[in-house]
DNA sequence: TTCTTTTGTCTTCGTTCGTTGACACACTAG
DNA sequence: CTAGTGTGTCAACGAACGAAGACAAAAGAA
């Protein structure tokens, strides 16, 4: 599953959990995270340590993966000229 | 590609960033975060703060993703014993 | 319906985060 | 080789993090 925000993640989280049949307080504590950290987390809470969210979702049987995005579906994003941009820079290196 | 751990990732962004031919400064400043956070990134500081991860990786091109385990490939960690507990606890639900 | 469990929210506190600016070191181009 | 660029590291600082504990509200069970 795509996760584009930390809402979502927060939402997929929760569900996980739900499904597992877990209480917040029990993953929490096999998390080693305390009970309101996870609450935080699961409504989507930005500034959440990123070492305490990989070992959540590991917690849930879940794996955290990174792809390349198709540049073709983000037409509506910058990064597209800034990649073509950094191209260029690169271009002439010899 | 699967992150296992902070590591990872960081080691992700810095690959990354250099096959965009991008300084850690440029990336910096599109991503909205200071220079010497994007250093301890790469190198893998595992208190970053997911929503900047998220909007590093974003910048890079790149999509988080989170899937499933293979519980048969995790035989030497305890979630399977967990997920099987929590599988028994909501057995007998009506 | 009542009772129990779960979740949401809050305060307090010590710790640590991200930023800024500077400097050292490594790398690259000419 | 030198000059310029990129990266690593550091100290200081204000903001805010995560933990702990408590209570209220919502959800679930009987």
């Amino acid at each position: 599953m795509n996760i584009p925000s930390v809402k979502d993640l927060g939402a997929l989280v929760r569900d996980r959990r739900h499904k597992l049949r877990m209480t917040q307080q029990a993953l929490a504590e096999k998390v080693g995270v305390s009970r309101a950290w996870l609450v935080a987390l699961e409504q989507g809470k930005p500034s959440a340590q990123i070492d305490l969210v990989l070992r959540t979702i590991r917690e849930l049987g879940l794996s955290l993966r990174i792809e390349a995005e198709n540049p073709a579906a983000r037409s509506h994003e910058i990064d597209l000229s800034a990649i073509l941009q950094a191209g260029k820079k690169g271009a002439p290196k010899k």
